[in-house]
DNA sequence: TGAAAGCATCAGTTTTACTGATAGTCACAG
DNA sequence: CTGTGACTATCAGTAAAACTGATGCTTTCA
């Protein structure tokens, strides 16, 4: 009937334990001694009746035992929802002037935004939107984790962790070519054509590692000229004709006359772009209404390509 | 980063509270005294910010705020997490000659279990095998909720909670008659014809509720003569010639040559059955493997018939 | 073989949690 | 409209726990 008297500080020491992977880092972590650290951790063996971490002494780091990896998975959980419970209710508190805090990506921030955040303001004129940019993409999805946003653009698939998401857009890829180039006026190229050309790229692969590995695949290792994260910075390099680049179609500005766009005669997966949001939450209508709004914009965005 | 400061002992005191009704209870329950519980509810308001509970003053009972309700539904998914865990660990620490818990229904019991006991037994021969009848379909859910069982066979639909589900049955509605009543020749019978006759049923309403309502759908407010949820005690009242009974297929004795069973003419929609766990303990292979093997013999039993 | 890094343990202190007593609130019966 | 019963808040005192700081033991690495 009663639950176990495992403590919730002690289930964060343990997490901080693993994480770290020494009792002295957690400690410090944790504003805690090492001693502490040490006591808490006892006394949850204690009460498991079993060790849960395997302590090699010396400096190497400590690790988990299969009874510590059971708890541990529990613990994260148990930890993921209280964050959960705190976000809720300081947007509950928040009330109806309540702030709804969405991440987004460049991209997004760009295309989608505006007219979202335009109707949004019709339907909910009091209701404050706070829209944040963020340059990673593991910052997103920790952003809703740690429940600092509400809602999430990210692209899918997701990584795992306690997240609902709901499609919104098909981003297919495209090139782009300096306006004055052979290719420019041809409006459309395939993926082998693109990977012969002097290419900008981007920095973080993670996103399009399955572009890459397209490209590869024609049998010549494209060569990269530059790499940048920032979408401006890549088109201002293509602009200036120091070569071409292959990007979501989402990330193009379009009224540049300095570049045209070619759409790709080859099939690559289009990027999937979602919202994201955590499952554990309870979410306010506004939230809810919010992605209903962006499936909707990202949807005439999709028409009129 | 660090969680908020909620303690698990307050979220279980908030929790008896909310189902008790009165903090006096809450304390009986978790042996506290009435003054301990006022203050680690106020403890929980003063670091959520917020009143959680509306004491009405008087004989009334507590309510719940916005806040609290919102905070209620996490607080039980950490305590029914923190049960889980404990489930998980208490299996590991019994290790590979660790005891597989399974609750059962009566008519799984006699017809599927034992089969299926022996196919297990051939694979896992070191691994016990605690079979538990339960007379309730509560005790059933409620019991792998609590991480007593860690599989139960239930009836379909399961209720809400953080169950996880797999139909491994359908066990289609017959009639059974007495050997020597005039329908017992003619191996089959219409619900029209059923409902007019007397009738042994069931006391527990829950799991066949669809089938009444067919049965008054005739027209015809059925008649029963006695009721009892043992399935053999109806068996037998039907033997006794002292009327006819309305159950699934796999509740009956089909040896039995006191009785007849006729197949329903029309169609009733069959009872499905199920195998159910908590859908966040990290179940040993050896649960899993049982789920198939328990899936396999209910596909054969079903192609028998 | 001697730092350096790391954890356990212990005694002492601070902090927190609980008890028991008391006062206050509300509903309901007389 | 007053008394009684069922309830919670609060307070002071005490019991329990959690944390610190010092110390000792273990292991790695130079």
């Amino acid at each position: 009937m009663v639950p176990p008297g495992w403590d919730t500080r002690q289930l964060v020491a343990l997490l901080a334990v693993v994480d770290t992977g020494t009792f002295s880092a957690a400690a410090l972590r944790l504003g805690y001694t090492q001693s502490a650290i040490s006591q808490q951790v006892a006394s949850l063996e204690r009460s498991v009746g079993a060790p849960l971490l395997i302590r090699p002494g010396g400096p190497r780091r400590v690790r988990l035992t299969a009874v510590g990896e059971a708890l541990v998975v529990h613990a994260r959980a148990v930890v993921a929802r209280l964050h959960a419970a705190r976000a809720d209710i300081a947007m509950l508190l928040a009330g109806e002037r309540g702030t709804l805090h969405v991440a987004t990506m460049q991209s997004i921030g760009t295309k989608v935004l505006p007219l979202l955040m335009r109707r949004f303001r019709e339907e909910f004129p009091g209701v404050e939107l706070a829209a944040e940019e963020s340059e990673s993409f593991a910052a997103l999805t920790a952003g809703v984790e740690e429940g600092r946003f509400e809602l999430s653009f990210v692209p899918l698939p997701v990584v795992e962790g306690p997240f609902a998401v709901r499609r919104v857009l098909e981003d297919p890829y495209v090139v782009i070519a300096p306006a004055e180039a052979p290719e420019a006026a041809t409006g459309s190229i395939s993926l082998r054509q693109a990977a012969r050309l002097p290419l900008i790229g981007f920095s973080d692969p993670y996103e399009h590692e399955e572009l890459l590995r397209r490209l590869r695949r024609t049998g010549y290792d494209p060569s990269f000229v530059f790499r940048s994260n920032d979408n401006p910075t890549v088109q201002g390099f293509v602009a200036a004709g120091l070569g071409y680049a292959v990007m979501p179609r989402l990330t193009v500005d379009e009224d540049d006359p300095q570049v045209a766009m070619l759409t790709l005669s080859s099939t690559v997966p289009a990027r999937q772009l979602g919202i994201l949001w955590h499952v554990d939450r309870q979410l306010p209508p506004t939230a809810t209404r919010f992605v209903e709004l962006a499936a909707e914009v990202c949807a005439a965005i999709s028409a009129r390509w």
